[in-house]
DNA sequence: CCTGATATTATCGATAATGTCGAAATTATC
DNA sequence: GATAATTTCGACATTATCGATAATATCAGG
């Protein structure tokens, strides 16, 4: 049963939200808005590629915009494989946190 | 603000559940349980390594034990800042789902 | 009590997979 | 041709994984 690393699940979960308009600059600025992470283009394009690779995402040619460097984009979506992967990612995360104690206020150990 | 992958937090989170006694072979034990992953030790010592020198972790030696092969134990725990570590990578999962629909039946996009 | 057999625990070294960056290439409009 | 948007490339760092080996303890037979 696979699951996925910490950034495939972020950029998955951008893709996902994104539906029909994941394309490089969208994802990358909605990664930012979900995660607060800041990652530039080259990283983001080579996980696009490892989750191609392992048949997470897909992706497809679009269309020019007739905007100033408007060419056309790569829009990327979510394999059934990909929600698969999603969903064990997240409920292995709920059985891993479930049962844990509140760890703000653990001071009673001798952790520092 | 530093977050873990995942892996680093299903190992910090056994080591955490296991309080005084989370050497190498209860911490493998406790990984199997609460994730179902099944490591190897190679991996595992190399896992904690990282986590150390990120200074998530620290390891004492413990005493020998009075059983067949009984070597003394390392004996690992978290530190302050995994905690913190643990507490946003917690946190961050939970933004990240943040209204995120249920993708069970989730058949209308053209997604294989 | 020695000494080799065996059990438990930890480490090493190699390699694969993933993550990261900055520069460059591509392709469009102006 | 200049410029803008998007994507690709190549190098390298970090993390993940495995299998074999080392280290250190007890046990059992002589």
């Amino acid at each position: 049963m696979k699951v996925l690393t910490l950034n495939e699940e972020i950029i998955l979960i951008a893709v996902c939200r994104l539906r029909g308009s994941a394309h490089g600059v969208a994802i990358r600025d909605k990664v930012a808005e979900i995660s607060g992470k800041e990652i530039v283009y080259g990283t983001l394009y080579n996980s696009l590629e490892y989750l191609i690779r392992k048949g997470f995402v897909r992706s497809a040619k679009g269309d020019p915009t007739p905007e100033r460097g408007g060419k056309r984009k790569t829009v990327y979506s979510i394999t059934s494989d990909g929600k698969n992967a999603l969903m064990n990612t997240r409920s292995l995360h709920k059985k891993l946190w479930k049962g844990m104690p509140d760890l703000t206020m653990d001071h009673q150990g001798k952790s520092e």
